[in-house]
DNA sequence: ATTATTTTTTTCAAAGATCAAATTAAATGA
DNA sequence: TCATTTAATTTGATCTTTGAAAAAAATAAT
């Protein structure tokens, strides 16, 4: 297998130009099919006869062109093509402790709806988990007044130790048991394609699809949530491993026999710049006032505060190296660090950051582009959409494949 | 780019097959037309005419049927094909600190010839390299009573920091330059194709072409020599990262400002584990008499030395720390742990893939395979010739089909 | 107002590729 | 010697892509 494209029958191969030149429209946003053909290095022809069948299946739509011509160039005008927003509704489903944000997109990408269901706790049964998924799902589709049958995707975004290939939860914070088949679950109580994956892949699928990594194939996102989260993007697909659970960054070990981490492992480095493990040491630290409240400490490292401002110095040195070594590793063209308001203060500062780049292997070639990249609340659950997206589109596509036959 | 193929014109798509026929060829060694077809999915119609084509190219020969029929099943009997030897002469070429090591290898991967070349010193200029590697690629010839002619492809192996897809050097240990268009200068002196590569990357293309990843697509390989690499296989390739030098395994961080490395960095794990640090530790623990033979340190830490012994089990705790992040990382099926000797002896031992079993994720899922290989002194020569035997072939197969046009 | 020019898009026929089905080849069993 | 079985090849059909030609739709020029 020293990778060769496989071998393609006829329909194959059409499939094969459909997804392209689909992608290639998404991508751009809005492009005249002289430019998908320039792109994606097929004959004009050949883009004639794909954007016709993707046309008539309402996949994508031309836009009409607008009065204003102004300066333009003589010859037939080009008519531009963009994905029909109408042609599916999409929902995203991220679960965090506290509650289930839900959003609702076309499929375009532009937001239709969105939904806040809060729980009853942060930990739940795989039942309790589906029937909460359904309600949300339900509750956003009413408050952006669809209804539920008008869903053709529905994406899950929880976390912990999640093989996305399988829809199998090998564990995670907000179940109260290991190894569930919550895709199977979920799968079975929904009429619709379901798709689910953890945070830090939604992430990167969501750069992906609508945020800074549109043009680009590699790339790593570090995500800092309650633990410590990475995606890695290699050839424009999600790397995921062997079992589904790899890009543990926040399970990698940054000092031998260190601190204990919620893993039951030490040195992790999630031991260290996790919120629990910041509360921890300023508790140790004997402190006179047990702190409970991870912002009043960052407020007083502020301040001036030598033993707060030396636990949050160390939290950036580790983080540091452990994003060194994975750059050290994959000499990524692009890492995007995305997270909360405080992450970025603390682990995401230009210190932290220079620390990181004087501990990469030195060459005479630029050094990779480190983006750091503030999402809303949303984020998350937009995440959870693209990931859906992207696989309506591709069954969608394929299906089209199949009706004509 | 989503990671869809890329669409396929008419030739594209025969030579895609042509390839992956001729690598179903060669991975089975001998293998039927019928099999190839039920292994690649591809009509028995069309194997029959990739085979063709590949036969009158010389590429491939069937396999006259040996008289030994016993126990056959009745029905026209299957002929089988193989890789044709004869078709291409290969080269491999492997610079170390005292020599150059060449072997000749035909187009079925079997040794031709070996040949040693000593060299002057460890260090040296680009042009004396070219020059060297002239004299080195000559003198293996003449030993195998080949000319240098007929030699269609040559690989070359060098330690160092090595940007394989622009032929370029960043930093390499025998060179007294950096940034070095080696490539270039060896494809101007050489009169075929020329491939190089780092270390662990020849490696890793002997254990996928030869070796124990043969059937195997996503595998690390982790390689002691001098320093300490990394080859990493994702999909049938190598990863290489954007400036094609990431896997820079050796150079990740074990310690927050530990222990210096030659790279001038502190931290890096080779500083824990690779020659020059033992014997530095050694020398600083204040023991009686200056050490500077590896061997007998270690021969010391067998007899019972508490000292010498505190050293190896640093050094097997460190490398166990960065095996199982890279394991955290990737979640590979398969790892393959290659070197020398006594590197089994402190490194692969029992302990310390216990060591690095228990600091993995844990999931209730196989852990990733370990596999210890010991290759004899040719394994990176071989895999400098596997490097090159891949380009010739790909280049081979891509030729014929502009012939035929 | 009409014609020429330019640029985009579509149509059409040619060139290949894969495959299912039919055919041929080459063995064993009866 | 003939039936049976399995492998390999041939053949005709179907489907794709593409280059070239034609059509379409605008502006520029006369």
């Amino acid at each position: 297998m020293a990778g060769h494209q496989r071998i393609s029958t006829a329909n194959d191969q059409r499939e094969n130009g459909r997804q392209q030149v689909f992608e290639a429209i998404r991508q751009a946003g809005r492009i005249a099919r002289i430019d998908i053909a320039r792109e994606t290095q097929v004959s004009p022809a050949t883009v004639t006869a794909i954007t016709s069948e993707l046309l008539s299946a309402g996949l994508i739509e031309e836009i009409t062109p607008e009065g204003d011509r102004t300066g333009a160039k003589r010859g037939r005008p080009r008519v531009a093509l963009k994905v029909r927003g109408a042609a599916h509704l999409i929902a995203g489903i991220k679960i965090s402790d506290r509650s289930a944000t839900v959003i609702l997109v076309d499929f375009e990408g532009q937001t239709v709806g969105e939904y806040d269901h809060e729980l009853p706790g942060p930990v739940m049964s795989p039942e309790e988990m589906v029937s909460l998924v359904m309600r949300a799902l339900g509750g956003a589709c009413n408050a952006a007044g669809r209804d539920i049958s008008e869903v053709s995707g529905v994406g899950l975004g929880i976390a912990g130790l999640i093989d996305a290939t399988r829809n199998f939860v090998h564990w995670s914070p907000s179940l109260d048991q290991r190894n569930v088949e919550l895709g199977r679950m979920l799968s079975d109580a929904m009429p619709v394609p379901f798709y689910m994956d953890n945070d830090a892949n939604l992430v990167a699928k969501a750069e992906q699809l609508f945020g800074e990594a549109r043009n680009v194939s590699d790339f790593i996102v570090i995500t800092i949530e309650q633990g410590v989260g990475m995606g890695i993007v290699i050839d424009g697909r999600i790397y995921r491993g062997e079992r589904g659970c790899g890009a543990e960054f926040g399970h990698t070990k940054v000092q031998l026999d260190g601190a204990l981490c919620r893993c039951g492992q030490r040195g992790c480095l999630e031991a260290y710049v996790g919120d629990y493990a910041l509360l921890r040491e300023a508790n140790i630290r004997g402190s006179a006032q047990p702190e409970d409240d991870l912002s009043a400490l960052y407020a007083r490292a502020k301040a001036g505060d030598a033993m707060a401002r030396s636990i949050f110095d160390r939290a950036g040195r580790m983080f540091a190296m452990g994003l060194a070594n994975v750059i050290n590793i994959f000499d990524p063209s692009l890492v995007i660090l995305s997270g909360e308001q405080m992450t970025f203060d603390f682990l995401y500062g230009s210190d932290v950051l220079e620390r990181v780049k004087s501990s990469v292997v030195q060459v005479d070639a630029p050094l990779p582009e480190i983006r750091v990249h503030k999402w809303g609340d949303l984020m998350w659950a937009k995440g959870a959409a693209a990931c859906a997206m992207e696989g309506v589109s591709e069954l969608t596509i394929r299906n089209l494949g199949a009706d004509a036959a």
